[in-house]
DNA sequence: TTGTATGCGTTATCAT
DNA sequence: ATGATAACGCATACAA
């Protein structure tokens, strides 16, 4: 930063006080109209850009909000992050946007270098490698800076989260395939350690207990959120085969699905005579697949911009209730699980 | 922000001088190993975090970089993000995300936004509908606050540029239609104002005066870098024929191809046909396709770690060589231009 | 090695 | 309506 033009330098060219030039700038009432016109002239005509920084110092208020992502590029992020710049921008807050890489210690550190820097509040979806929540926890007492969990939530530490109904979600899509008349179907689930990965794996399992369906040993198998876990797991689950294998499978997301589907076809069977699919996002390629994937649309958008209007509500009232709350999800119903509509 | 613990609490605690306490925390060489334990041991008890906003404000220093994008959710520009996420993490900068919806308005808006948060530079993706250099040249002479332009740029006002060679790229990948001995060649354009819409426009007709070839009356059809634009223009194209129409298309980006292949299939055309078609950008759907596109690979990480890096080098050195950079591209030939490899 | 005074650019507070 | 002073939290410059 090169020293710049100031309120200072305003006020000694007309010849007035810092406080007039500071409430003329931001148009507080007391100020004459003359007066006012004579600086906003002046700092028009002398490029004047209001110090932030200074002024986040002093109201101790930095308009920013701290976004953590754990991976920028997974198709839900930038929308997820549309969203939320879409809000910011409305109410008036920059957003500061950071990526853990999946990795609980970069959280951690970027989560420390944005309470460094102030922000009012946070916005973060969690990394799948985190495994304890203490860092949440003291960010949000000993510093008291509020947390809006999206996506992949953290339960029970005060704070509030925005996600789809992932269980539910599950159940349904799962279901689709038991009226379909699939019996025998696996699981290829998300990391046991991440909210969204553990609600999607109930989902599946209430669906089957409500069908009176058993999972037999070894139909459900952790595959992680990428394309590769979903390829060995798929792998995993067609080796290790003794009674005829599954005949459907439910993927904790799209890119696992994408995996499978890579096994699945390897191993010469097809989709979805062989074995039906169905994955979880809705990601772009879905149906452009040779055979398309029925999923489950996540609205992504709608889930950054209900977080960041939560967290923005938290920052400006201490009050704000502190809840979850969920995006409604839709069935993308293409041919990948035998129901061929109208593809 | 409530108020939080800071070095005067630290250094009243140990009955210390608040500079020694900032010595220790940063590490200085003068300060005695004991007293610098004692601190670092109070500031971690006292869950202590450094307050970065009082810290910029002395040191004219945010370690903040703005970035400015059009449109969050086009596939180039996550990619890009991450890649400057990467470089700025290393290199201990944050980033502010805004978007500026493709409106030169609300461009101009963030930018002044992010020049009162006093970032230390700026990197920015130009909207389409920029008509005027004006704001850039002011912040960077009257803010001293350098820019990066990356992908689409702003030349000859003094800021370096990050982007492919879209004239050179645009160039070969026409090239490449003409040897597979395609001569009615047409061109769905890019916006004229935009840098990249003119330079993949000129590598276009490079090619083609290249080989003596004629673009007739009505081939370069704005579309504009989006589907429904592509779409648009080829109905426009196609729908304007008298002797036979083109036999193949350069369209300016991959989402245009997608537009017009959607027109020419309309049409009752086949691709490649009747007629070929090249796209730009390799765009995740574009292999995906039912006759997947053959078109010119972007390496947009690439280009933001680039466009990150050049970047800081204007910060910490103010005799950084302005310059521009360009990145390599590839062809990805696919059986779209009718020259079917291993597809 | 440690401490004191001062300033970064702005606004809150109290005064006129 | 306007101004003087102090404060935000930290680091620079200088002193001891």
């Amino acid at each position: 930063m090169p020293r710049r033009v100031t309120v200072k330098h305003i006020a000694q060219e007309l010849g007035i006080s810092m406080m007039t030039v500071s409430r003329a700038l931001n148009d507080r009432p007391n100020v004459d109209e003359r007066t006012k016109k004579k600086v906003l002239d002046a700092s028009k005509r002398m490029s004047y850009i209001p110090n932030s920084v200074a002024k986040s110092l002093v109201q101790r208020k930095t308009h920013t909000i701290g976004v953590v992502v754990p991976e920028i590029t997974h198709s839900f992020f930038p929308e997820a992050i549309r969203g939320i710049e879409e809000v910011a921008y409305k109410k008036g807050y920059q957003i500061m946007l950071t990526h853990s890489a999946e990795d609980a210690k970069r959280e951690k550190a970027v989560i420390h270098t944005l309470a460094s820097k102030r922000v009012d509040g946070l916005l973060i979806s969690v990394a799948e490698s985190v495994h304890n929540n203490e860092i949440y926890k003291q960010i949000m007492k000993q510093q008291g800076l509020p947390i809006v969990f999206f996506d992949r939530c953290v339960y029970g530490i005060g704070a509030s989260c925005v996600s789809i109904n992932d269980e539910e979600s599950a159940r349904m899509i799962t279901n689709h395939l038991i009226k379909l008349g699939y019996k025998k179907i696996a699981h290829l689930s998300g990391p046991k350690t991440v909210s969204i990965g553990l609600a999607r794996l109930k989902g599946f399992t209430k669906a089957m207990e409500e069908h009176k369906l058993k999972i037999p040993e070894g139909y459900i198998v952790e595959a992680g959120f990428h394309e590769i876990g979903g390829y060995k797991a798929m792998n995993k689950l067609l080796d290790s085969i003794t009674n005829g294998g599954p005949r459907a499978i439910v993927a904790v997301n799209d890119p696992a699905a994408f995996g499978a589907m890579k096994a699945i076809n390897e191993h010469g069977l097809r989709i979805p005579e062989d074995i039906a699919i169905v994955g979880f996002s809705d990601d772009i390629r879905a149906e452009l697949l040779k055979t398309p994937l029925t999923t489950v649309r996540q609205p992504a958008y709608e889930v950054g911009k209900k977080a960041a209007e939560k967290l923005i509500a938290h920052i400006e009232n201490k009050k704000e209730k502190i809840e979850d709350l969920a995006v409604e999800t839709e069935q993308v119903i293409r041919s990948s699980c035998g129901a061929v509509l109208n593809n």
